[in-house]
RNA sequence: CGGGAUGUGGCGCAGUUGGUAGCGCACCUCGCUUGGGACGAGGGGGCCGCUGGUUCGAGUCCAGUCAUCCCGACCA
């Protein structure tokens, strides 16, 4: 490719909007542009990347016997309506105002749609199918340019199976093909375990990029063995020691406390283990003939409650109360609410395992401005439950006791859920078996998100400079810079060589522009982030010699022009 | 959806008590220069986000609205 004809719209200023190194460097190398909020178009460089990386996933699919669709993204509302998505998605599913049609988010639905007229036998089974393809969430808040967008590519695939051994086996494929889709993209990666949240499903893995530009929270430990989502990850943690004083509880007057802090300062103590925080949840009605529940949570005064494993143990529609309900379902407002002495009491009352009969708790005590002390929730709160709720700190240690645990943000590129029979079974995709004997067929399902590995790429591999690709995913092995493309001589040695390895098929950008210094076309190559600079210039080809610089390194090799094709493919075979 | 901020040439920004809309980069012409985003001279380009109001007069004041960004909530 000549840079004279290719459109690149490189720019040295960093757009006002742009944080993240990814956003920043995506734009001024002109490989994205903004077009409205959360929607980007893709410049002719960004083009060549995706295709590179989309070249990649296709080879990796096609290896584990994946059969390549293009599904529309225009699906039917009924569709959705059939596994009650319409509603789970919520806000997030793009709706068509002129036709019952929705942008499909996902294709889960339309994929077993098609699976359902046609595998009607353990003959056709097992199956994998996916596609490269748009799309659409309504994000209610896009951010850090391509990492989280309205309109973005996703490879998605679906696997179809008999068994449930079946389906280990393909989630297996899926795996395996996905360590070598990020390791092929020049990804430092790591897989964590997850949870399957609104996608449904028994186990999920995601893979994860770590950097500041995430917006997840990762616990890894620090021997490289754990490794899990923040909200599903567990800890060691010591429970809070009961001291068996069965002193009698006693209501505290505490004017304007409403947080932990100011609780602990109020009442002069540090460890803030025996402060037994609440938080109350709903659990919203499923018909109209039931009520919704309530739920209170108490975690201790340093811990977090873990909303996402609140969901798992009690069902995934849960969220906080408003302040009005919690006035309605407590008798107080946020900051002091306690487990004794609920306005309602038919609130459903769980603990986290630390606080695990404990007693001389403090707790609010359901009337603003008191608490209550010296709770003991063994003798004061019946029928309370005990569970995992607590979000992991950094510094602790791993279950087993044998690392530390670090929380780190990462990015997620990709995931892998063993769905089981959620979707077969609400839209009757069924075989029989050797028996003859009807089945819903077990479904896996697994994405890559194709701007974010590109994102991830620039994020790990970058400097003040600009991008430096790294592997398969470079748009060019190498760029050809003519230093002096008014010197007929090295102009003509420029374009011999360029098509020369034209003919070779390597990937080569040719800086053939005129009437630009050379500081220009150095910055633009530093910018574009290109592996191998070749330079020509008069300076080192009078003497017979060129030079080439490595983008990564900065180390600059000067070698004779005889020598020149051989050094070359050395360096981009490397 | 809550909180904060910003909308002025392609990009980055300035614009005072309301009084002819400016600067840098980019762009065009000429000259000069040519190994790390040169320099000089000249030039083109603006419903000042939109709508309404106050005023002799609004980029500036007021009201509304839309858009964008940040924090939070939410998020297969």
């Amino acid at each position: 490719m000549k840079l004279s004809k290719f459109f690149v719209p490189t720019q040295k200023e960093v757009p006002s909007d742009a944080f993240a190194a990814s956003h920043i460097l995506s734009i001024r190398a002109g490989l994205f542009r903004l077009l409205t909020s959360g929607v980007y178009s893709v410049l002719p460089l960004g083009v060549i990347v995706k295709n590179k990386v989309e070249k990649i996933i296709r080879e990796e699919m096609n290896a584990i016997g994946g059969n390549e669709f293009l599904l529309p993204a225009l699906s039917p509302n009924e569709l959705w309506n059939e596994t009650g998505r319409l509603d789970d998605f919520g806000d997030i599913i793009f709706r068509i105002k002129n036709r019952e049609l929705v942008l499909a988010p996902t294709h889960e639905e339309v994929f077993t749609s098609i699976a359902k007229p046609y595998i009607n036998s353990y003959k056709n089974l097992p199956q994998m199918w996916y596609q490269i393809q748009t799309k659409f969430r309504n994000e209610a808040r896009p951010k850090s340019g391509v990492l989280r967008g309205r309109q973005f590519t996703m490879k998605d695939a679906y696997s179809f199976d008999s068994t449930w051994e079946g389906l280990d086996a393909s989630y297996e494929l899926q795996d395996k093909a996905y360590r070598n889709i990020f390791k092929r993209c020049g990804l430092k990666f790591f897989s964590v375990s997850a949870s399957s949240g609104a996608m449904g499903g028994t186990r999920s893995e995601e893979f994860m990029v770590e950097s500041d530009a995430g917006e997840d929270l990762i616990a890894l430990s620090e021997d490289g063995k754990y490794a899990s989502n923040i909200e599903v990850a567990e800890s060691f943690v010591e429970t809070v020691a009961r001291k068996n004083s069965n002193l009698k509880y006693e209501e505290l007057h505490t004017p304007a406390i409403k947080s932990i802090d100011e609780l602990a300062g109020f009442l002069g103590i540090t460890d803030k283990s025996h402060l037994a925080k609440s938080r109350v949840f709903v659990i919203p009605a499923k018909s109209e003939n039931e009520k919704d529940k309530y739920l209170l949570a108490l975690v201790c005064g340093d811990d977090e409650v873990n909303e996402t494993k609140l969901m798992k143990y009690y069902g995934a529609n849960i969220r906080p109360g408003h302040p009005e309900e919690l006035l309605e379902i407590t008798g107080a407002d946020a900051g002091s609410i306690g487990p004794i002495g609920l306005k309602n009491n038919n609130v459903e009352i769980v603990a986290d395992f630390r606080l695990q009969d404990a007693d001389e708790l403090i707790s609010g005590a359901n009337k603003n401005d008191y608490h209550i002390k010296n709770i003991d929730f063994k003798r004061d709160v019946p029928g309370i439950k005990y569970n995992d709720l607590r979000v992991v700190k950094e510094g602790e240690y791993t279950k087993d006791k044998s690392s530390k645990l670090r929380v780190a943000k990462a990015i997620e590129i990709g995931h892998i859920f063993k769905l089981g029979t959620k979707y077969s079974e609400s839209l009757h995709a069924t075989f029989l078996d050797k028996d003859g004997r009807e089945n819903p067929i077990i479904m896996g399902s697994y994405g890559i998100g194709i701007e974010r590995i590109i994102a991830s790429h620039i994020e790990q591999n970058h400097d003040g400079n600009g991008i430096i690709w790294e592997g398969e995913i470079a748009p060019f092995k190498l760029i050809l810079i003519n230093i002096t493309p008014q010197n007929e001589e090295i102009t003509k040695f420029c374009e011999t060589l360029y098509d020369e390895l034209s003919a070779a098929n390597i990937d080569v950008l040719y800086d053939d522009r005129e009437d630009l210094r050379p500081g220009f076309k150095f910055k633009d190559a530093d910018l574009i982030g290109i592996p191998v600079h070749v330079i020509v210039g008069e300076k080192n080809f009078k003497n017979n010699q060129i030079e080439i610089k490595i983008r990564k390194s900065g180390e600059r090799i000067i070698i004779d022009k005889n020598d020149i094709r051989g050094k070359i493919n050395e360096l981009v075979n490397a």
